[in-house]
Parts: C-alpha cells; sequence; structure tokens
DNA sequence: GCATGTCAAGTTGTG
DNA sequence: CACAACTTGACATGC
C-alpha cells in the first residue's frame, strides 16, 4: 500500500504559483507569454521538488494541481508550450520530473476541478471539458502521470440519461486521455453502486472514496465497495481517497480536517496493494502521521 | 508590510 | 435567491 499526497505542502518550502486570465489579457502577448512562461517554469520547478519530497518522506504518490501551467486552454490568453520562450527549460525539467518518480516509484495523478463535467447536456460544457482532459493529458504524458481522475458530473434529475451521455462522451475521448480516464463516487450524486455498470462496461477505473461513500451512501459496505471498485482497475493498482470530517460526524461531514482520524481508516483497506490519496488540510504531515499510524498493520 | 477582493469554467444543496 | 462547497489559495491592489 502506497499513500498519495494531494498537490500541495504545508511545511515543505514548495509553493506553485498561478495567475489570471483577466491579468493576462491586459498584457501585451509578448508581455503576457513572459510571464506566463515564468510561472511554468517555477512550476516545474516546484514539481520536481516535490516528488523529490515525497520521495524523501516515504509518500509513494502525489496529485499534481490543475493549473500547473495557468491558463493554459483559456479560449482567449491560453497558449501553447513551444509559445513560451523558456519552453526547452520547462521540458527539461518535467522529464526530470519523470525520470526521478519512475526511479522511485512515485505514482502521480491529476484531479481535473468542478467544470470537466462530460455528463453535460450542454454541448459547450463537454466540449471544454474534453479540451481540458486533453490538456491534463499533454502533462500526464510529459511527467509519465498514469490517472486522470474525474467526477460523473450532474444529474440533471436522471441518472441514466446522464450516465448514456458521459459513456458516449468517453467513447470519443483520444487514447492518451481514455487510458488515464477514472471516476470517483461524489458527496452528492453518483455512488459506487451507480458507477460499477458505466465502469465495467467501458474499462473506465472506478475511484472508491470511502469519505464520499459515508456522506451519500449506497447500501454497499465499505469492503464490497473497495472490491468492486478495485476490480475495475483490471490488474493495475487502484486508487482509493481518505478524508475525515472536519467537524466529526455529528456535524457537517463534508469539509475535511486536517489530519485523518486513524479510525476512518477502513479495516478492510490493510494488506490491500492499492494508493490511498490522503485528502486533508495538513497536506504532507497528515499523510506521514497516518503512514506512521498504520504502520505495522498494512 | 498587510488586509481585502477577485479569480474561466458547473452543479448541487443549504440558508 | 444568493452563496458556499467541491481538492484549494495565491495574486493584484490599495492602504
Amino acid at each position: 500500500m502506497r499513500f498519495g499526497l494531494c498537490c500541495l505542502f504545508l511545511a515543505e518550502k514548495i509553493s506553485f504559483r498561478t495567475t489570471t486570465a483577466k491579468v493576462l489579457s491586459a498584457m501585451e502577448r509578448k508581455q503576457a507569454l513572459d510571464k506566463v512562461s515564468n510561472i511554468c517554469l517555477h512550476n516545474s520547478d516546484n514539481l520536481l521538488l516535490a516528488v523529490q519530497a515525497a520521495q524523501r518522506l516515504g509518500i509513494g504518490a502525489f496529485r499534481i494541481m490543475s493549473p500547473l501551467f495557468p491558463r493554459m486552454t483559456h479560449p482567449e490568453v491560453g497558449y501553447r508550450l513551444e509559445d513560451l520562450p523558456q519552453a526547452e527549460t520547462i521540458s527539461t525539467r518535467l522529464s526530470a520530473t519523470r525520470a526521478f518518480s519512475e526511479e522511485h516509484d512515485i505514482r502521480l495523478s491529476f484531479h481535473p476541478d468542478q467544470f470537466v463535467v462530460l455528463s453535460s447536456p450542454h454541448a459547450h460544457v463537454v466540449e471544454n471539458s474534453v479540451r481540458e482532459l486533453e490538456y491534463h493529458a499533454f502533462l500526464a504524458e510529459l511527467v509519465g502521470a498514469d490517472v486522470i481522475n474525474i467526477h460523473g458530473g450532474g444529474t440533471y434529475g436522471d441518472k441514466p440519461a446522464a450516465l448514456a451521455r458521459f459513456a458516449e462522451v468517453f467513447k470519443r475521448l483520444p487514447e492518451n486521455v481514455a487510458t488515464r480516464l477514472s471516476v470517483e463516487n461524489d458527496d452528492a450524486s453518483y455512488t459506487v453502486t451507480d458507477l460499477l455498470p458505466m465502469c465495467m462496461e467501458l474499462g473506465l477505473p472506478l475511484i472508491h472514496d470511502v469519505h464520499h461513500h459515508r456522506c451519500n451512501p449506497d447500501g454497499l459496505d465499505e469492503c464490497e465497495a473497495t472490491d468492486l471498485a478495485a476490480a475495475t482497475w483490471r490488474g493495475r493498482e487502484p486508487y482509493v481517497h481518505i478524508s475525515s470530517p472536519r467537524e466529526g460526524w455529528q456535524g457537517n461531514p463534508k469539509p475535511h480536517s486536517d489530519y485523518i482520524d486513524e479510525a476512518d481508516f477502513p479495516q478492510c483497506w490493510l494488506g490491500r496493494t492499492m494508493t490511498v490519496d490522503v485528502e486533508a488540510k495538513a497536506k504532507e504531515l497528515a499523510v506521514v502521521r497516518i503512514m506512521q499510524a498504520m504502520n505495522g498493520r498494512l
């Protein structure tokens, strides 16, 4: 079992920069490309530092933040890597990240944000979503990430119809996206039970988020959900997600706490081969703490 | 320096 | 009906 860190560090001096479309659009094109080039290089440098820090801390997976190349897909201020003055240095840095990650078996993934909705009835939403997935796949190929994980999206009052739209879009995705895509149960709409038939049909891996499962239960117990989701990975190492509720289980359980409560770690995960992404505000400190708490029982 | 408002994008649930 | 939540802060601006 390996544990994964999501996007950011708390104590380590590793940071990622971003910018906004508004700022870039107020600049001359060349000036904007200079600015974004500096940010992309900074982020590529820090991504290498991130996987090195993960390796040093015994963390076996890292989720890369989506805006590694900020606003790359924006219709007005978007750009290609080769447009950036420092493109070559940036590529070199990403290759180094890939080489380091492969050498030390650090698994890399992406989790595009809520705007990626393949089940939407709106053509422009789906179109933007596919473009966003292509951007993630482009980065994934450069750094050697094997998973791009999204949610089912909205239900629009009819889950089967929404999932049918999802499936149709999936079948048209470019190969570099389709071979990396996974879908995760969420805390409001789609459960493991909802997603499983589509995942089996499409050969699409299902990520079991046990916190979402507890917020949005479907009758499966955690072991059943874990087993069924794991089978969709067809021999690849399954991913699962865990977090603890900030206000405890008696309050609103959805907001994430700083650390993982050991009691929230499913017993039936013990001894399994899988990647456990830790979604906790204390970031690498939370990952290290739960790894130590579970030490000897994995 | 530090506080504050803002930032592309979707959808759902809460007050 | 506005707004927070989602995986989540960081940047730009003005004092």
